[in-house]
DNA sequence: CTAGTTGCAAAGAGTTTGCATGGCG
DNA sequence: CGCCATGCAAACTCTTTGCAACTAG
């Protein structure tokens, strides 16, 4: 097994991840460091990213926007035991942890045999905050 | 409202993905007919591709590997009131009316406050067959 | 010293856009 | 005829790769 060396560049980026509460995209975190006058090349974040993520450290979704893959710091995979819920107004993901999506789960098992990869996985719809706005000027049209 | 048009690339893609069992990307597409000998520009199969799923014809889904968006027919907007499991070793798409997830849907409306749109939201994971494939070679690996 | 790591720049893959032309209604 | 659709090529975004220089252990 490959031995990881603790650089300067890895530990900044994890730093960086472990920071922010969301996920972000590689672009981001070019963009924070390089509003934190950080030099680190396009490419080492790519690939620490990756390391990062085989590691288990991170965990890689995939928002179906136009935004590619996005990272986010969690501990021992915490995030790939629960939903995320991606409000198609504002964009925000709500992480969802709740009894109520295990069961669910076990319930797709059960019934319907398919193991849901609850990691790869978003759920589409409207955040609470989306859903008032919309009420209030959508007066009589089906939809887009 | 825009007017759409029936032309023959229009058609020629529609045709295309109404026989096709599975997901297709643009790229794919581009393929396929090339190889029929069928001369359709890039941008032309991108935007077709775009206004039928606006349209509801087409579901889009991103299943995260590197290879970019998916298409795949759905009759006109029949798909828009269940959700959808997809399997991410095989592609098989697997329509799923069932109650329970209606509670489910209700429960996060009331719960988290959050509507969901079935019709957007792909389930991803892995069918029975790919399962039990899967068991058959891992002895003991952890996960990838 | 050795093997993993970094930077740079170039290359790829997928997707979008501007603009003139073509085609449906 | 008017307006949407198409083609082409250039532009873009995100990501990967080759390779020489570098550095942690």
């Amino acid at each position: 097994m490959k031995q990881e060396y603790s650089t300067k560049q890895r530990s900044v980026i994890l730093e960086l991840l472990k920071s922010t509460s969301t996920h972000v995209t590689a672009t981001d975190i070019l963009r924070q460091l390089d509003s934190l006058g950080i030099k680190i090349s396009t490419a080492t974040v790519y690939r620490t990213l990756d390391k990062l993520e085989s590691e288990g450290i991170l965990k890689k979704m995939t928002l179906g926007d136009g935004l590619g893959a996005c990272y986010q710091y969690t501990k021992n995979g915490e995030c790939s035991q629960h939903f995320h819920l991606k409000c198609v107004e504002c964009g925000e993901l709500i992480h969802l942890s709740c009894e109520f999506l295990a069961e669910m789960e076990e319930h797709i098992l059960k019934e319907h045999s398919f193991v849901i990869s609850a990691g790869r996985t978003v759920i589409y719809g409207k955040c609470a905050k989306c859903t008032g706005r919309e009420e209030k000027d959508s007066i009589c049209h089906s939809h887009n």
